[in-house]
DNA sequence: CAATAAGGTTGACCTCGACAACCAATCTTC
DNA sequence: GAAGATTGGTTGTCGAGGTCAACCTTATTG
Protein backbone atom coordinates (compact mmCIF):
# COMPACT_ATOMS: atom_id res chain seq x y z
CA UNK A 1 0.00 0.00 0.00
CA UNK A 2 1.72 3.45 -1.10
CA UNK A 3 0.40 6.44 0.37
CA UNK A 4 -0.65 9.58 -1.14
CA UNK A 5 2.49 11.52 0.45
CA UNK A 6 4.94 8.63 -0.74
CA UNK A 7 3.38 8.60 -4.32
CA UNK A 8 4.24 12.45 -4.38
CA UNK A 9 7.71 11.92 -2.67
CA UNK A 10 8.69 9.41 -5.45
CA UNK A 11 6.94 11.67 -8.31
CA UNK A 12 9.49 14.90 -7.91
CA UNK A 13 12.40 12.43 -7.13
CA UNK A 14 12.04 10.86 -10.49
CA UNK A 15 11.31 14.08 -12.54
CA UNK A 16 14.60 15.31 -10.97
CA UNK A 17 16.33 12.56 -12.66
CA UNK A 18 14.27 12.84 -15.60
CA UNK A 19 15.48 16.42 -16.05
CA UNK A 20 19.03 15.83 -16.11
CA UNK A 21 18.81 12.98 -18.02
CA UNK A 22 16.65 14.22 -20.97
CA UNK A 23 19.21 17.03 -20.91
CA UNK A 24 21.63 15.11 -22.30
CA UNK A 25 19.79 13.12 -24.41
CA UNK A 26 18.42 16.44 -26.49
CA UNK A 27 21.72 17.73 -26.53
CA UNK A 28 23.14 15.07 -28.25
CA UNK A 29 20.36 14.96 -30.69
CA UNK A 30 20.61 18.61 -31.53
CA UNK A 31 24.40 18.04 -32.31
CA UNK A 32 23.11 15.12 -34.94
CA UNK A 33 21.27 17.68 -36.78
CA UNK A 34 23.73 20.29 -36.54
CA UNK A 35 26.89 20.25 -34.65
CA UNK A 36 26.68 23.64 -33.43
CA UNK A 37 22.88 23.52 -32.79
CA UNK A 38 22.23 24.03 -29.07
CA UNK A 39 19.85 21.88 -27.27
CA UNK A 40 17.03 24.29 -26.81
CA UNK A 41 16.96 25.54 -30.12
CA UNK A 42 16.43 21.86 -31.02
CA UNK A 43 13.47 21.43 -29.68
CA UNK A 44 12.00 24.84 -31.17
CA UNK A 45 12.87 23.64 -34.16
CA UNK A 46 11.22 20.24 -34.11
CA UNK A 47 8.36 21.97 -32.95
CA UNK A 48 8.23 24.41 -36.21
CA UNK A 49 8.97 21.80 -38.49
CA UNK A 50 5.52 19.90 -37.47
CA UNK A 51 3.58 23.00 -37.44
CA UNK A 52 4.52 24.92 -40.03
CA UNK A 53 5.82 28.48 -40.01
CA UNK A 54 4.87 30.47 -36.58
CA UNK A 55 5.29 33.72 -35.10
CA UNK A 56 7.91 34.10 -32.05
CA UNK A 57 5.04 34.70 -29.84
CA UNK A 58 3.72 31.25 -30.68
CA UNK A 59 6.62 29.41 -29.75
CA UNK A 60 6.51 31.59 -26.28
CA UNK A 61 2.99 30.16 -25.00
CA UNK A 62 3.56 26.43 -26.65
CA UNK A 63 7.27 26.51 -24.52
CA UNK A 64 6.34 28.47 -22.22
CA UNK A 65 9.05 30.53 -21.80
CA UNK A 66 10.40 34.54 -22.10
CA UNK A 67 10.30 36.35 -25.19
CA UNK A 68 13.48 37.43 -25.02
CA UNK A 69 14.92 33.27 -24.86
CA UNK A 70 12.43 32.92 -27.69
CA UNK A 71 14.11 35.46 -30.04
CA UNK A 72 17.70 34.18 -29.41
CA UNK A 73 17.21 30.92 -29.83
CA UNK A 74 15.44 31.80 -33.26
CA UNK A 75 18.46 33.65 -34.12
CA UNK A 76 20.24 30.80 -33.38
CA UNK A 77 18.76 29.12 -35.81
CA UNK A 78 18.85 31.67 -38.59
CA UNK A 79 22.95 32.08 -38.04
CA UNK A 80 22.64 27.98 -38.87
CA UNK A 81 20.36 28.70 -41.71
CA UNK A 82 17.79 26.06 -40.40
CA UNK A 83 15.07 28.26 -40.34
CA UNK A 84 13.74 31.80 -42.00
CA UNK A 85 12.22 34.60 -40.73
CA UNK A 86 9.64 36.75 -42.89
CA UNK A 87 7.51 39.37 -41.96
CA UNK A 88 3.86 38.47 -41.60
CA UNK A 89 1.42 39.68 -44.09
CA UNK A 90 -1.14 39.69 -41.75
CA UNK A 91 0.26 41.67 -38.86
CA UNK A 92 3.44 44.31 -39.51
CA UNK A 93 4.24 43.77 -36.08
CA UNK A 94 5.14 39.92 -36.30
CA UNK A 95 7.48 37.96 -37.97
CA UNK A 96 6.91 34.24 -39.55
CA UNK A 97 9.60 31.64 -38.63
CA UNK A 98 9.63 28.95 -41.35
CA UNK A 99 11.98 25.94 -41.63
CA UNK A 100 14.56 26.25 -44.36
CA UNK A 101 14.99 23.22 -46.84
CA UNK A 102 17.95 22.70 -45.82
CA UNK A 103 17.00 22.49 -42.33
CA UNK A 104 14.11 20.38 -43.02
CA UNK A 105 16.63 18.02 -44.98
CA UNK A 106 18.90 17.69 -42.03
CA UNK A 107 16.45 17.02 -39.61
CA UNK A 108 15.09 14.11 -41.82
CA UNK A 109 18.58 12.84 -41.87
CA UNK A 110 18.21 12.48 -37.84
CA UNK A 111 14.92 10.99 -37.86
CA UNK A 112 15.68 7.57 -38.84
CA UNK A 113 18.70 7.46 -36.61
CA UNK A 114 16.29 9.25 -33.43
CA UNK A 115 13.43 6.36 -33.97
CA UNK A 116 16.23 3.37 -34.25
CA UNK A 117 17.46 4.97 -30.69
CA UNK A 118 14.33 5.03 -29.32
CA UNK A 119 13.18 1.60 -30.56
CA UNK A 120 16.09 0.54 -28.80
CA UNK A 121 15.36 1.94 -25.55
CA UNK A 122 11.49 2.21 -25.40
CA UNK A 123 10.81 -0.79 -27.70
CA UNK A 124 9.07 -2.69 -25.19
CA UNK A 125 6.38 0.37 -24.99
CA UNK A 126 3.81 0.31 -27.14
CA UNK A 127 2.42 2.95 -29.12
CA UNK A 128 -0.22 2.91 -26.76
CA UNK A 129 1.20 3.09 -24.18
CA UNK A 130 3.73 5.97 -25.18
CA UNK A 131 0.98 7.86 -25.70
CA UNK A 132 -0.26 7.38 -22.23
CA UNK A 133 2.55 8.30 -20.66
CA UNK A 134 2.63 11.52 -23.00
CA UNK A 135 -0.95 12.31 -22.25
CA UNK A 136 0.10 11.74 -18.08
CA UNK A 137 3.36 14.08 -18.39
CA UNK A 138 0.59 16.55 -20.43
CA UNK A 139 -2.00 16.26 -17.62
CA UNK A 140 0.81 17.11 -15.34
CA UNK A 141 2.13 19.88 -16.91
CA UNK A 142 -1.20 21.63 -17.15
CA UNK A 143 -1.75 20.83 -13.56
CA UNK A 144 1.50 22.61 -12.68
CA UNK A 145 1.17 25.51 -14.77
CA UNK A 146 -1.57 26.53 -12.45
CA UNK B 1 -5.13 6.33 -34.49
CA UNK B 2 -1.96 7.09 -33.65
CA UNK B 3 1.34 5.98 -34.86
CA UNK B 4 4.41 5.37 -32.84
CA UNK B 5 6.29 8.52 -34.54
CA UNK B 6 3.91 10.47 -33.35
CA UNK B 7 3.59 9.68 -29.92
CA UNK B 8 7.06 9.58 -29.39
CA UNK B 9 7.08 13.52 -31.50
CA UNK B 10 4.19 13.80 -28.71
CA UNK B 11 6.13 12.52 -25.84
CA UNK B 12 9.51 14.94 -26.68
CA UNK B 13 7.74 18.15 -26.62
CA UNK B 14 5.73 17.24 -23.33
CA UNK B 15 8.81 16.05 -21.93
CA UNK B 16 10.42 19.96 -23.13
CA UNK B 17 7.65 21.31 -21.12
CA UNK B 18 7.74 19.25 -18.67
CA UNK B 19 11.44 20.14 -17.79
CA UNK B 20 11.24 23.87 -17.70
CA UNK B 21 7.55 24.03 -15.57
CA UNK B 22 9.48 21.53 -12.98
CA UNK B 23 12.13 23.97 -12.93
CA UNK B 24 10.20 27.21 -11.54
CA UNK B 25 8.07 24.75 -9.45
CA UNK B 26 11.24 23.32 -8.01
CA UNK B 27 12.48 27.13 -7.89
CA UNK B 28 9.75 27.91 -5.74
CA UNK B 29 9.89 24.88 -3.19
CA UNK B 30 13.26 25.68 -2.28
CA UNK B 31 13.08 29.30 -1.85
CA UNK B 32 10.25 28.05 0.75
CA UNK B 33 12.96 26.15 2.45
CA UNK B 34 15.49 28.94 2.38
CA UNK B 35 15.20 32.09 0.76
CA UNK B 36 18.66 31.76 -0.59
CA UNK B 37 18.77 28.22 -1.17
CA UNK B 38 19.21 27.63 -4.89
CA UNK B 39 16.90 25.09 -6.67
CA UNK B 40 19.53 22.28 -7.25
CA UNK B 41 20.69 22.52 -3.69
CA UNK B 42 17.48 21.69 -2.52
CA UNK B 43 17.15 18.80 -4.76
CA UNK B 44 20.32 17.36 -3.24
CA UNK B 45 19.38 18.47 0.25
CA UNK B 46 16.55 16.75 -0.05
CA UNK B 47 18.16 13.69 -0.97
CA UNK B 48 20.81 13.77 1.89
CA UNK B 49 17.19 14.05 4.16
CA UNK B 50 16.41 10.65 2.76
CA UNK B 51 19.30 9.03 2.55
CA UNK B 52 21.64 10.08 5.51
CA UNK B 53 25.21 11.54 5.43
CA UNK B 54 26.91 11.09 2.09
CA UNK B 55 29.92 11.66 0.73
CA UNK B 56 30.09 13.93 -2.25
CA UNK B 57 31.06 11.37 -4.99
CA UNK B 58 27.78 9.40 -3.82
CA UNK B 59 25.66 12.63 -4.81
CA UNK B 60 27.94 12.53 -7.61
CA UNK B 61 26.73 9.48 -9.22
CA UNK B 62 23.04 9.92 -7.86
CA UNK B 63 22.40 12.94 -9.69
CA UNK B 64 24.28 12.17 -12.49
CA UNK B 65 26.25 15.39 -12.88
CA UNK B 66 30.07 16.43 -12.78
CA UNK B 67 31.48 16.78 -9.56
CA UNK B 68 32.79 20.26 -9.60
CA UNK B 69 29.00 21.09 -9.58
CA UNK B 70 28.13 18.74 -6.46
CA UNK B 71 31.19 20.32 -4.75
CA UNK B 72 29.55 23.87 -5.31
CA UNK B 73 26.06 23.05 -4.40
CA UNK B 74 27.07 21.77 -1.19
CA UNK B 75 29.53 24.32 -0.35
CA UNK B 76 26.32 26.87 -1.34
CA UNK B 77 23.64 24.25 1.28
CA UNK B 78 26.92 24.79 4.18
CA UNK B 79 26.71 28.49 3.30
CA UNK B 80 23.32 28.66 4.38
CA UNK B 81 24.04 26.51 7.29
CA UNK B 82 20.91 23.33 6.14
CA UNK B 83 24.43 20.95 5.87
CA UNK B 84 28.07 19.83 7.40
CA UNK B 85 30.72 18.42 6.24
CA UNK B 86 32.80 16.27 8.52
CA UNK B 87 35.95 13.99 7.52
CA UNK B 88 34.79 10.46 6.36
CA UNK B 89 36.84 8.41 9.38
CA UNK B 90 37.14 5.29 6.47
CA UNK B 91 38.79 7.24 4.22
CA UNK B 92 40.94 10.40 4.68
CA UNK B 93 40.28 11.77 1.18
CA UNK B 94 36.56 12.27 1.57
CA UNK B 95 34.13 14.27 3.47
CA UNK B 96 30.92 13.19 4.65
CA UNK B 97 27.58 15.60 4.55
CA UNK B 98 24.78 15.45 6.57
CA UNK B 99 21.64 17.42 6.98
CA UNK B 100 21.95 19.85 10.25
CA UNK B 101 18.96 19.75 12.93
CA UNK B 102 18.48 23.84 11.61
CA UNK B 103 18.20 21.83 8.10
CA UNK B 104 16.17 19.36 8.93
CA UNK B 105 13.43 21.71 10.64
CA UNK B 106 13.23 23.90 8.06
CA UNK B 107 12.30 20.98 5.48
CA UNK B 108 10.02 20.01 8.11
CA UNK B 109 7.75 23.16 7.58
CA UNK B 110 8.02 23.07 4.44
CA UNK B 111 6.51 19.82 3.77
CA UNK B 112 2.88 20.58 4.94
CA UNK B 113 2.66 23.54 2.55
CA UNK B 114 4.17 20.86 -0.43
CA UNK B 115 1.16 18.73 0.16
CA UNK B 116 -1.27 21.46 0.11
CA UNK B 117 0.44 22.93 -2.79
CA UNK B 118 0.13 19.49 -4.45
CA UNK B 119 -3.44 19.04 -3.09
CA UNK B 120 -4.23 21.89 -5.24
CA UNK B 121 -3.43 20.89 -8.08
CA UNK B 122 -3.32 17.45 -8.49
CA UNK B 123 -6.00 17.13 -6.14
CA UNK B 124 -7.99 14.50 -9.19
CA UNK B 125 -5.13 12.39 -9.20
CA UNK B 126 -5.95 9.18 -7.24
CA UNK B 127 -2.45 7.97 -5.33
CA UNK B 128 -2.79 4.80 -7.95
CA UNK B 129 -2.62 7.70 -10.77
CA UNK B 130 0.35 9.39 -9.15
CA UNK B 131 2.29 6.20 -8.47
CA UNK B 132 1.47 4.97 -12.00
CA UNK B 133 3.10 8.16 -13.49
CA UNK B 134 5.94 7.95 -11.18
CA UNK B 135 6.67 4.34 -12.39
CA UNK B 136 6.26 5.10 -16.36
CA UNK B 137 8.85 8.00 -15.22
CA UNK B 138 11.29 6.10 -13.46
CA UNK B 139 10.77 3.27 -16.37
CA UNK B 140 11.66 6.12 -18.66
CA UNK B 141 14.65 7.41 -16.98
CA UNK B 142 15.75 3.80 -16.55
CA UNK B 143 15.08 3.54 -20.90
CA UNK B 144 17.32 6.87 -21.50
CA UNK B 145 20.09 6.12 -18.69
CA UNK B 146 21.02 3.17 -20.59
C1' DC C 1 58.82 3.58 -2.17
C1' DA C 2 57.38 5.18 -6.56
C1' DA C 3 53.24 5.25 -9.58
C1' DT C 4 48.58 5.43 -10.09
C1' DA C 5 43.95 6.20 -8.77
C1' DA C 6 40.21 8.33 -6.14
C1' DG C 7 37.92 12.31 -3.48
C1' DG C 8 37.35 17.25 -3.66
C1' DT C 9 38.07 22.10 -4.82
C1' DT C 10 38.55 25.71 -7.94
C1' DG C 11 38.70 28.51 -12.27
C1' DA C 12 37.35 29.25 -17.01
C1' DC C 13 33.72 28.67 -20.00
C1' DC C 14 29.01 27.86 -21.93
C1' DT C 15 23.96 27.28 -22.09
C1' DC C 16 19.88 29.31 -21.24
C1' DG C 17 16.11 31.31 -18.88
C1' DA C 18 14.18 35.71 -16.22
C1' DC C 19 13.53 40.51 -16.06
C1' DA C 20 13.32 44.98 -17.81
C1' DA C 21 13.91 48.63 -21.09
C1' DC C 22 12.96 49.71 -25.43
C1' DC C 23 11.02 50.28 -30.49
C1' DA C 24 7.50 49.64 -33.84
C1' DA C 25 2.98 48.40 -35.19
C1' DT C 26 -1.85 47.79 -34.01
C1' DC C 27 -6.10 48.41 -31.42
C1' DT C 28 -9.17 51.11 -28.65
C1' DT C 29 -11.67 54.93 -27.32
C1' DC C 30 -13.33 59.25 -26.95
C1' DG D 1 -8.45 60.62 -36.14
C1' DA D 2 -5.08 61.48 -32.43
C1' DA D 3 -3.72 59.72 -27.60
C1' DG D 4 -3.10 56.08 -24.86
C1' DA D 5 -2.82 51.10 -24.21
C1' DT D 6 -1.54 46.70 -25.97
C1' DT D 7 1.09 43.42 -28.62
C1' DG D 8 5.24 41.45 -31.24
C1' DG D 9 10.15 41.41 -31.01
C1' DT D 10 14.97 42.64 -29.86
C1' DT D 11 18.57 43.42 -26.78
C1' DG D 12 21.35 44.08 -22.30
C1' DT D 13 22.15 42.42 -17.84
C1' DC D 14 21.99 39.00 -14.62
C1' DG D 15 21.90 34.50 -12.16
C1' DA D 16 21.57 29.46 -12.05
C1' DG D 17 23.92 25.67 -13.06
C1' DG D 18 26.34 22.51 -15.73
C1' DT D 19 31.08 20.72 -18.23
C1' DC D 20 36.00 20.30 -18.57
C1' DA D 21 40.49 20.48 -16.94
C1' DA D 22 44.07 21.51 -13.61
C1' DC D 23 45.35 20.79 -9.21
C1' DC D 24 46.03 19.14 -4.19
C1' DT D 25 45.58 15.49 -0.98
C1' DT D 26 45.11 10.87 0.55
C1' DA D 27 44.89 5.73 -0.63
C1' DT D 28 46.13 1.85 -3.07
C1' DT D 29 49.09 -1.12 -5.53
C1' DG D 30 53.16 -3.09 -7.87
Amino acid sequence: MTTRPDALRELEREVGVMVRRVRRVIDERARAVHPDLQPAAYLMFGYLLDNGPLRASALCTAFDIDKGAISRQVQHLVDLGLVDRTPDPDDGRATLISVTDDGASRFKDVVDHRRKWFDDRLGEWSADELLAFATMLSRYNEALGR
